[in-house]
DNA sequence: ATGAAGATTGCCT
DNA sequence: GGCAATCTTCATG
């Protein structure tokens, strides 16, 4: 059973935290590929200017616009993907939760497969350490971009975590899991996100090998033209 | 029309 | 730690 979609109808805040422990699956031809979150970043529209939807619907971003429980993909870079979670957003606006990384529990086979250039063997835990690895690793594209992760007949889905009616992680974090359970919950500023650094809407398993290495935002130094 | 920056990654020193 | 790859989107003229 797919999460249901009242899950992601709320704000991006919100639900960030909670998908933590989540696990996003992909059924394809070739098999099924599935991760376990432990890295999200939570996105909100007009209020937020780091977000895709800060300057309105555009062809880009129209899925942020929808309803929630859907997909949002989109290309950046000139080669990557990455894919986001539709929320509640504020009227009129958006808001959406970047998948930034996860740990393989399914298919761990095919995502190397997928992940592999050349002859180097990619360590376990980074096969989905990144949006765009992820993104590599479970083979989501444009495709999906707009695919709704609440239906049963998707072959996009998000499932509650193992043992765990929403998440795991976000349990852990609330101090509900059983003592001695060292998986909390950590805050932070975005990754690679120039304006609104300030605001800690990157949401971790804390200590988790998966998590990607932060990096902080570095603008590009303007061409240099020698007369 | 043209140019710069981007929710990144991999390879080089 | 620095930089190229590679193309879409957005700002400016």
């Amino acid at each position: 059973m797919p999460i249901s979609r009242d899950f992601f109808a709320r704000h991006a805040v919100e639900v960030a935290p909670d998908l933590l422990g989540c696990v996003l699956e992909h059924q394809t031809e070739a098999g099924l590929v599935a991760v376990e979150l432990t890295e999200v970043e939570a996105y909100a529209g007009r209020s937020d200017p780091a977000s895709h939807a800060y300057r309105g619907k555009t062809r880009r971003n129209a899925v942020m616009f929808g309803p929630p429980g859907h997909a949002y993909v989109y290309f950046t870079y000139g080669m990557h993907f990455c894919v986001n979670m539709v929320c509640l957003g504020e009227e009129g606006s958006a808001s959406a939760v970047l998948l930034r990384a996860g740990a393989i529990i399914e298919g761990e086979d095919l995502a190397r497969a997928r992940r592999t250039r050349g002859t180097a063997r990619v360590a376990s835990r980074d096969l989905a350490r990144g949006p765009a690895r992820l993104c590599q690793a479970l083979d989501i594209d444009l495709r999906l971009d707009g695919a709704d992760v609440c239906a049963a007949e998707s072959p996009l889905q998000v499932r509650a975590g193992a043992g765990n009616p929403v998440s795991s992680a976000a349990l852990a974090a609330r101090g509900d899991d059983p003592p001695g359970t060292p998986r909390r919950i950590a805050t932070g500023p975005r990754v690679g996100v120039s304006s609104a650094a300030d605001i800690p809407w990157r949401f971790w398993v804390d200590g988790d090998p998966t998590v990607s290495v932060y990096r902080a935002h570095v603008p590009k130094r303007p061409k240099l033209v020698t007369p």
